[in-house]
DNA sequence: TATCTTTCTAAGAGAATTTTAAGATTGCCT
DNA sequence: AGGCAATCTTAAAATTCTCTTAGAAAGATA
C-alpha cells in the first residue's frame, strides 16, 4: 500500500488530486498548510509527498528544505500554477523529484507519480497491466504483445492504459477526453475517435483490431476477449 | 439505501428531479437555497449532491468550495442551464464530479447519477437487472438472454431498461415518452409504438415476443412470464 | 537548422440509428 | 356487424454519429 500526502491549500485542487490518487489505489492523506504538512511529513509514514509551491504558513520550497535538514528523504512531486523556469529550477534544486504545472491531465499526473515512486525505488518492476497477451509496462511506458514490442506514442499509450484499466466498462467519450487531454484542452472531443482509430490500427495485426468496441452515442469499451 | 440531496431553487425542476430519483429508489431530501443546502450537506449523511449552479443565498460553485474547505468529500452532480465550456470547467475544477445541462431526458440524468456514484465507489459493479433470462448490464449497456447476447440500440436499451424496472406495472405512453425522449423532443409519442415493436421483434426469437403487453388506450407493461 | 515524430484539424464517406409516414390490422363500442 | 380509434408494421427518409484520411501544426531530435 502506497501512502501519499497531499499538501495543497486550494481545496478544489486538493480534492481532485486526492480522488484521482485514491481511485488509483493509493492511500491519501491531506494537509492544508505548510506547517501542518511539514509536521505530518516528519512522521516518516509517507512514500510520496505532493506539494504546492504556494502555501500558507510555510511555502513548499522551505518545507522541502526543512525536511532535508532533518535528514528526511521522501520522494516529492511539486505541483504549481507557475510555469516559470526560475521556479522549476528552484524546486528541483532543493531536491524535489519532479515538477508538474497545473492544470494537467489526469493521466499525465499519474504517470509522474509512478515515475517518481519508481525512481525512488518505492515500486518495484512489477508495474505492469495486462489485457490478453497485451502487456503495458508502466515503468518504461512500453507495450508488448507476446514476443513483439509495439511502439505507441504517448497519447496512444495513455489511451490504451485507460482502456485496459477499465476493460468491460464503458468509458464515455467526454470521460476519456477529460482524463487524457484534460478539461482545459481545446482539441475537440472528436480527437478521441481519431486516437481510437490509431490504436485499433496498431492492434489489428495482432488480432486485437476489434477489441475496442464502439458504443454508439456513448463511448468506447475494451471488450472481453 | 442511497441518500441524495437536491439543491435547486426552481421548485418545478426540484420536484421533478426528486420524483425521478425517488421512483428509482433513492432517498431524497430537498433544499431551496444555497445556505440551507450547505448546512444540510455538512451533516455528512448524503451519498450524492445534486446542485444547481444558480442559487439564491449561495451559488453552487461557492457551495461546493465551502464544503471542500470543511473537508467534506461528497460526490456532486452539477445541474445547470448554461452550456458554456467556461462553466463546465469551473464546475469540474471546483471538484464537481459531473455536469448535466438542462433540459435533459430522465434516462440521461439517471445514467449520470449512476455513473457518478459508481466512480465514487458508492455502488459496486453489480449493476444488473433481470427479467426472466434477460439480463441488462448497466456497466456495459449490454443485453443478454441466457447465453446469447442481444444487440440493442441506445433507445431500445433504455426502453427495455425502463420496462424491466417496472415489470408488472403499467407504463403510460406519455410517461415512457417523457422518460426516454424527454419533454423537449419533437418526435411524436407514436415513436414509442415503433420502438415497442422493435423490441418485441428482437425479443421474439427468445420467446419473449409477447412479454410486452399492450394496454389499449393507456400504454404498455412487461408482464409476468 | 533540417528532419523526423507526434498531435491536431477538418471534412467527406459510410454506417447505424432515429424518425416519419402511411396503409394494414386489431379491438372496442354502439 | 359496422364504424371509429388505437396500435402495428414497414420501408424509406432524415439525421446523427463514427470512421478514415490526408495534411498542417507543433514538438522533439539530431
Amino acid at each position: 500500500m502506497m501512502r501519499v500526502l497531499v499538501i495543497e491549500d486550494d481545496s478544489a485542487l486538493r480534492k481532485i488530486v486526492s480522488t484521482i490518487l485514491e481511485e488509483e489505489g493509493y492511500e491519501v492523506d491531506q494537509s492544508i498548510d505548510g506547517k501542518e504538512g511539514l509536521f505530518m511529513s516528519q512522521s516518516g509514514m509517507y512514500d510520496l509527498l505532493i506539494i504546492d509551491l504556494m502555501l500558507p504558513g510555510l511555502d513548499g520550497i522551505s518545507l522541502i528544505k526543512e525536511l532535508h535538514v532533518k535528514g528526511m528523504n521522501v520522494p516529492t512531486l511539486i505541483l504549481t500554477a507557475k510555469d516559470s523556469v526560475a521556479d522549476k529550477v528552484k524546486g528541483l534544486d532543493v531536491g524535489a523529484d519532479d515538477y508538474l504545472v497545473k492544470p494537467f491531465a489526469t493521466e499525465e499526473f499519474l504517470a509522474r507519480v509512478r515515475s517518481v515512486l519508481r525512481r525512488a525505488g518505492k515500486i518495484g518492476l512489477e508495474g505492469k497491466i495486462f489485457y490478453g497477451e497485451i502487456v503495458l509496462d508502466t515503468n518504461s511506458m512500453q507495450c508488448s504483445i507476446g514476443k513483439n514490442s509495439l511502439k505507441l506514442t504517448k497519447k496512444e499509450y495513455e489511451l490504451l492504459y485507460y482502456l485496459i484499466q477499465n476493460q468491460e466498462k464503458i468509458l464515455m467519450r467526454d470521460q476519456i477526453y477529460d482524463r487524457i487531454w484534460g478539461i482545459e484542452s481545446d482539441a475537440g472531443e472528436s480527437i478521441v475517435d481519431v486516437y481510437i482509430h490509431y490504436l485499433r490500427k496498431k492492434l489489428a495485426p495482432f488480432g486485437y483490431g476489434d477489441s475496442i468496441r464502439t458504443i454508439r452515442g456513448v463511448g468506447y469499451m475494451l471488450t472481453e476477449e
